[in-house]
DNA sequence: AAGAATCTTGACGACTTCTTGACGACCCGG
DNA sequence: CCGGGTCGTCAAGAAGTCGTCAAGATTCTT
């Protein structure tokens, strides 16, 4: 769970507070929304890993926010439904509006973490060891090697890192503080190092090569892909 | 479930059948297995969506199984865990082994459809719409990308955005001030800045081609949809 | 403890994006 | 036909971001 960035959804207040401690100190950082209108704030202007999104909220229902999500911003982060309804219809509802799963209250905080723990990792793709691929550069999790056309890569462990994840996201756009979260936590360095990191990053990867795999999307973020044509 | 390839491992005859006919009832292909060497092979032999998989097996237990898969075959498909343990110790130690999800009997076999899609539609990220379209325009919010007829368009991020929720909208009007609030929200620039951005948004969007998209009604709002017909 | 690798910081110029204001065209009501 | 409001057009300046790079600080290795 470590510099896991999560969004609790839920109006009762003892109950969040058990979670949210409970989360935190398993290492994840945890925003906390009592309803869906501070909620859809916070989801507009952060990068979240997963949100844990109670049914019965004052205001509009965590259903109808979920599927505000999927359809209207495009997210497609990770949802757990937390509810104490425990009905068919109920959890079928949820599935139906775009929720990943359904987990009834009371529950043990430990079978929460579970499964947060399995939706992230299936996201990530850490579901096995494999290698990640775009075009012709592979990346070894378990061997810490990157190749790029066959030929070993030298990289530095941050460097590393942030490929990792530009990989894994790909094609999808990496926003700057979403990478940086990941990198450093809550301990995101002063200044831009994250700048000279993607410098090295692309003198290692892109530099002695024909084509450039590393993009830079000017005020939103980076992404991996091949032939991101120029446009005109 | 269309066309989807399941794999069901679980001893009990009855539950087995009961399962595989239902599952086939909503198109599914299903192949099924009593024991896990038999599930060794049709694994090995055969690509799977997804597999259902009892823990309580005559040999093997199901936890081994899916080690086994994520550990030695790297095989990443979809597990759930079928099974009448329903203490925490057991749940907790099918997602240790790399279940994704974990029903325990006897459940709903709706509720058993609702986590299947739900996994699949994470597994093949189609958790929300991939691009959003507009007569020949097309807009990927995740690769932040804009094509007409093919062609890439570059745009500011706040071209982008602006382009996002009229393509969201359409055909719908969207009012100045409904745009202004999305985009700034109470931090709206003194002056028309939107004016601006729907110039720039339009030189790209609109220019280089014949019809024009976006419209505007003066007074009311903006628009964008193919073929507006002038009023008379 | 010395040396190597890595990370952070700061500086610089180039470039992009955003905001602002100016101007004239158009529409509509008075 | 005049005047206020809205709109499209455009350019200039402000603000911010990016690539580049080297030097100092820190951490790791030996």
């Amino acid at each position: 769970m470590e510099n896991l960035s999560i969004l609790l959804v839920e109006d009762h207040r003892q109950l969040a507070q058990t979670v949210v401690e409970f989360l935190e100190q398993e290492g994840a950082t945890v925003d906390y929304a009592g309803n869906t209108s501070l909620a859809r704030e916070l989801v507009q202007e952060h990068h979240y890993d997963l949100m844990l999104l109670d049914v019965m909220l004052p205001g509009e229902d965590g259903y109808s926010f979920c599927q505000y999500l999927r359809k209207d911003l495009s997210l497609d982060l990770p949802v757990i439904f937390m509810t104490a309804r425990d009905q068919l219809e109920d959890k079928l509802e949820g599935f139906d509006r775009g929720g990943d799963d359904y987990i009834v209250k009371p529950f043990a905080l430990p079978e929460l973490a579970a499964r947060v723990s399995a939706l992230i990792r299936r996201q990530r793709k850490e579901v096995t060891a494999n290698t990640l691929q775009v075009a012709d550069l592979e990346l070894d999790p378990a061997r810490q090697e990157v190749r790029r056309n066959g030929q070993l890569l030298k990289l530095s462990p941050t460097a590393f890192r942030i490929l990792r994840i530009l990989m894994r996201e790909s094609p999808r756009v990496v926003s700057r503080e979403q990478l940086e979260h990941e990198l450093w936590g809550d301990l995101v360095p002063d200044s831009d190092a994250l700048r000279s990191h993607l410098y090295n990053l692309r003198k290692a990867v892109d530099k002695p090569f024909d084509n450039a795999l590393l993009n830079t999307l000017p005020g939103v973020g980076f992404s991996i892909q091949e032939d991101r044509p120029t446009a005109g």
